[in-house]
RNA sequence: GCAGGUGUGGUGAAAUUGGUAUACACGCUUGGCUUAGGACCAAGUGGAGCAAUCUGUGCGGGUUCGAGUCCCGCCACCUGCACCA
């Protein structure tokens, strides 16, 4: 009986006890490093998302030993941190008092759950054996110019009560505690990670890393290549001329320039576009907004700065339309001397680039909105290039959608052919001008158009979101028609005099076109106008009226008509206008050709943007930069449970990083007050036994800094420790490290692919750079982990569907568990939790604990059953190169399902199968095994050795092969037969059995047969006529 | 909006990389063993059809003797990032 809750215990007793797991790191030939995500040991035990990316390196860990590799599988806590403190904070409990009990739950569920860790080597970020470290490591940054301390605009969570780096804000809120952070200019510590942004990106390249990640990483960093240029900035009233032509405009006067007081400069990845620069733009929290701003505007601008000021990230993203307002300052456009207005608006980040932008609205799409909301004047200095150039991708479709000309019938002789053609005429030839291709197809039969013929012909055409569809007449009633039956995106709708059509209340105008107008065309098309004259029949504006109602969009009532029919000239004045403008892109982002830029013009984009730089450069007003959105690492933290972070300032000698003969700064143990307080000070300035100190320069009188570091500091070098975590000399044995680094495989979930993995990343470099390690990338290989969801859903304690391992573990044994949790689908993947499944994982285990019966030491397997086992075992060691475990799990309860049809098992099998099976289900194969050597008596010494000592088994490629294989039959194409043959059959033997088959006959009976394809070993297709 | 990913039975998912679609498991159906079973054993299980056979990997095209796999065009969902100049 398979009794999975005394075997495991008992196993896991006995790794410990002898010291299985636990290799000798100096000793060890073939070292081969198996990480785990260090844990942060929370109060409800060990989360199953973490217990199945333990357990992705767990079986890994344990496969490799078995192939003979020395495994290191070390285990630690990242006990500091906000996290462990908000919780303690909720029980009310010291941090201390708390992580007592929750490590030893921890330490008792791990050991428990049978993964191969090395206990002697545990590490515990609190301990200040360990912290004194993480301060060295801050030391070392201190002393290269690494860690630095700066005022900067932060974000300040309320509910932490402290500042956080931007890697903790996930979607705009508090990555702990779900609270929307605020805008605070704060002084704090950072480490200068910017520095590394080209190295963390190109390290990329080369990392054997899951692609999700270093997509993040890479996204993160945000490399964008531009200029930089430089705008003078004056609050003075000086007169100049406005907007000046900017190919013949004259520059303004010497002297009018020298009295510009201020030097901003702008990133921009559009150098090319600089003379469509119409208007200057800084964020509200710009340092020089104060003072450039204008005594006239002062009032207008410090409300628009407390107004966004009291926004946060989240709202400021969310707020629908741009806001901005006038400063009364200018700035030069320094390519053409133009005075142009500086704006503030909340639109432009200070954390991005320099916190100022030059906008240029024709072609920039955030600038061309508030370019049209405050009527800032647009100019274009890129063209669309000519249709030539364009591929189809870009290419703008226009669809005429005319009329139905009322011919001789009607007396209203305005929609005649020949009236509708000149209409038409026109129209095409406007909208050809704009660059658009058009189709007008045929309306199929003039008098009354029938839908269905006309759908045919527009189907084929290749209407997208870059289209615009202009319909006239009956033709708009079948624009619409046509959009409410198909799900396509187009870009306008342009309707004059529409057709008549139902109304949404029945009230039935003409049932001619009667179809119900989808509401949802609106969500489908950029824009909507329509258009309708005074003068037209009272049924054609009432009909206008509806669409409106229907479609929303514009509606525009002209004067008079003349512009729908064209019966004579002149064209109704104000609709080309109007159309032209529709007709216009609002703003050109794409590349294309340079207009209106002096000596830019004519180039393309590429090569404008190369002189426009060399430009700028050669004037000394700009040059060429690379700007990153990466920004630097803020590590201080206004709380109590973390490093302190070690710095004193003592007023004669300024900021001294404390040497390292007083490190660890210890943190005091506090059973009161050490509550975050909120006045942007950790709650240990409070505590004078700490803050006052010595100067360790001048031995004066000096204090020391309050607040702690960063959570994520501690577990960005904690890999090294673990290879000599009692090491009191230095942070790291040297030899060790270098015997045993970098990480062979870390395994985790991809949230920390900008956090964690990029903080480790830069600790990495900036140690390899201070000389003490030869690498700079920690971890060869990384993968990061689907989620577990329960039932399709994301667990959550509030769903109250929180799988918890050490249930399942009472339940069904953590072989089963971990086994179900592996066999559940790719690791890469999302993948669902189901009880019952994990049952069938159950049955497994107890399947293989009923085999045992089955083995007889003095019988000799069939061929079949050792084929399979051998087929088996490199299946699952090709399995395992590539971190298959869901096949592997598979294949070996095929394995298992063949075994158990089986009367007898050799020995020699099972010793085999069980070695396979051990990774998966270390408890029960180490049972088995150690049960087996009772069997066997003492003819093997090994069975009484743990499993671990063992040799993974290697199959014979021999044993493998296939003599006779179904050959498969195929009659052009599809599956007809198969027969047996030998693997060799020749391509002549193969046609003539494959012909002569009854079942093929059949097929082949009066056809003819044009040719024979031959997979040698695998199939024959016969293709017949 | 941008980027990345995914789409195959009732469910989780396989598919040697262009060659018998649905391995393995869950679930379900039927039968056996049982006082009983949420245990075990046996058989079955994509859809339609009595059958031969047809059909079937999100949808529509294409390449090919042959497409889940390759190419083009859509659709849906998920995950990042998001006013990034």
């Amino acid at each position: 009986m398979y009794n999975h809750q005394k075997i495991e215990k008992k196993w896991a007793e006995k790794w410990v006890k002898d010291k299985t797991f636990t290799p000798d790191l100096e000793k060890a030939k073939d070292p081969y490093y198996a990480l785990f995500m260090f844990p942060y040991p929370s109060a409800e035990g060990l989360h199953i998302g973490n217990f199945y990316a333990f357990t992705c390196v767990d079986v890994m860990a344990k496969y490799k030993k078995l192939q003979g590799k020395d495994v290191f599988e070390p285990i630690g806590f990242d006990a500091f941190g906000i996290h462990s403190e908000n919780y303690a904070l909720k029980i009310n409990e010291t941090p201390r008092k708390m992580l007592n009990r929750t490590i030893a739950n921890f330490r008792n569920q791990l050991s428990s759950a049978g993964l191969g860790c090395d206990w002697t080597r545990e590490v515990d970020t609190t301990d200040p054996e360990y912290y004194k470290w993480t301060q060295w490591i801050f030391t070392k940054l201190f002393e290269k110019g690494l860690a630095y301390q700066k005022e900067a605009l932060l974000n300040w969570c309320p509910g932490c009560k402290t500042v956080l780096a931007d890697e903790q804000i996930e979607n705009g809120v508090c990555e702990r505690c779900k609270t929307a952070p605020e805008k605070k200019i704060m002084k704090q510590w950072f480490f200068r990670i910017t520095a590394y942004a080209q190295r963390l990106l190109d390290g990329l390249e080369t990392m054997d890393w899951s692609d999700i990640t270093k997509h993040a990483q890479r996204n993160w960093i945000g490399r964008s290549e531009g200029a930089s240029v430089k705008f003078q900035i004056s609050n003075s009233k000086l007169q100049t001329p406005q907007h000046r032509c900017a190919t013949t405009g004259q520059a303004n006067s010497k002297s009018e320039i020298s009295n510009f007081k201020y030097e901003i400069e702008v990133f921009t990845t559009r150098p090319d576009t600089l003379f469509g620069a119409t208007y200057f733009v800084m964020s509200p929290e710009h340092p020089l907004v104060e003072k450039i701003t204008s005594p006239e505007q002062k009032k207008e601008v410090e409300k628009y700065i407390k107004k966004t000021g009291a926004k946060s990230d989240l709202e400021r993203a969310e707020a629908k339309e741009k806001t901005g307002v006038f400063t009364g300052a200018h700035a030069i456009n320094p390519v053409n001397n133009e005075k142009i207005p500086v704006w503030i608006a909340d639109y432009v980040l200070m954390g991005y680039g320099t916190g100022a932008i030059m906008a240029v609205p024709a072609h920039d799409e955030r600038d061309f909105e508030f370019a049209e909301k405050y009527n800032l004047p647009i100019r274009q200095v890129v063209a669309g290039k000519t249709q030539k150039h364009k591929n189809t991708k870009t290419q703008k479709h226009c669809l005429i959608i005319h009329g139905s000309p009322r011919c001789d019938k009607s007396k209203d002789t305005d929609y005649t052919p020949d009236n509708i053609k000149h209409w038409l005429g026109w129209l095409k030839k406007r909208l050809e001008n704009n660059n658009y291709k058009v189709y007008n197809p045929q309306m199929p039969t003039p008098w009354e158009p029938d839908y269905q013929e006309w759908k045919k012909q527009i189907d084929k055409l290749d209407i997208n979101e870059n289209s615009v569809i202009v319909g006239h007449s009956a033709g708009g009633a079948f624009a619409v028609r046509w959009l409410s039956e198909n799900k396509k995106k187009i870009d306008k709708l342009i309707l004059i005099a529409a057709g008549k059509t139902i109304t949404d209340d029945n009230k039935r105008l003409h049932n001619f076109y009667d179809f119900k107008i989808n509401q949802n065309i609106k969500n489908r098309v950029n824009k909507i106008i329509i258009f309708v004259s005074e003068d037209e029949k009272k049924y054609r504006i009432a009909s206008a009226k509806l669409y409106q109602k229907e479609l929303g969009g514009e509606l525009r009532i002209l004067k008079d008509r003349g512009h729908f029919t064209v019966t004579a000239n002149p064209i109704n004045k104000e609709f080309p206008e109007l159309l032209e403008e529709i007709l216009k892109d609002k703003c050109f982002v794409g590349d294309g050709i340079n207009i209106n830029s002096d000596f830019l013009n004519g180039l393309e984009t590429e090569q404008a943007k190369e002189k426009m730089i060399k430009w700028l450069e050669e004037n000394e007003l700009g040059k060429g930069t690379v700007n990153y959105k990466l920004r630097d690492w803020c590590i201080s933290r206004q709380r109590y449970w973390g490093p302190p972070v070690p710095i004193v300032y003592c007023n004669k000698c300024g900021v001294q990083a404390v040497p390292e003969k007083d490190l660890p700064v210890e943190l005091p143990e506090m059973e009161k007050g050490w509550e975050p307080v909120g006045d942007g000070r950790g709650p240990l300035a409070k505590v004078n036994k700490f803050i006052k100190t010595v100067c360790p320069k001048c031995g004066g009188s000096a204090e020391r800094e309050p607040d702690v570091m960063d959570n994520f500091l501690d577990s960005a070098w904690y890999y090294f420790r673990y290879v000599s975590p009692r090491d009191n000399k230095n942070i790291f044995d040297k030899k060790l490290s270098k015997k045993w680094l970098p990480v062979d495989l870390y395994v985790g979930g991809n949230e920390h692919a900008v956090l964690h993995l990029m903080y480790t990343r830069f600790i990495a470099m900036a140690l390899h750079d201070l000389g003490l390690t030869d690498f700079d990338n920690p971890f060869k290989k990384f993968r990061a982990n689907g989620m577990i969801l329960k039932d399709g859903k994301k667990m959550s304690k509030s769903k109250g569907n929180v799988v918890n391992p050490e249930e399942y573990g009472a339940k069904v044994g953590y072989d089963a568990l971990k086994t179900y949790l592996l066999f559940l689908g790719p690791l890469n993947e999302d993948r669902s939790f189901s009880d019952s499944g994990v049952q069938g994982a159950k049955r497994w285990m107890e399947r293989i604990d009923r085999l045992e019966e089955k083995i007889n030491n003095n019988y000799e397997d069939d061929k079949k059953i050792i084929k399979k086992l051998h087929q088996t075992i490199k299946a699952v060691t090709d399995d395992f190169e590539e971190q298959k475990y869901n096949t592997a799990v598979a294949r070996l309860m095929k394995l298992t399902n063949s075994l158990s049809v089986e009367k007898n098992i050799s020995g020699q099998t099972w010793e085999k199968f069980l070695i396979l099976v051990a990774p998966f289900a270390p408890a029960l194969a180490e049972e088995l095994w150690s049960s087996f050597a009772k069997a066997t008596d003492d003819k093997a010494e090994r069975f009484k050795q743990s499993i671990f000592k063992a040799k993974w088994p290697k199959h014979n490629p021999k044993l493998i092969k296939d003599d006779i294989i179904n050959l498969v039959i195929q009659i052009n194409g599809k599956l007809r037969d198969t027969i047996e043959t030998p693997i060799n059959i020749s391509e002549k033997e193969a046609q003539k059995i494959a012909l002569e088959s009854d079942k093929i006959k059949k097929w082949t009976n009066g056809k003819k047969i044009i040719k024979v394809i031959f997979v040698k070993g695998k199939l024959i297709n016969i293709v017949i006529k």
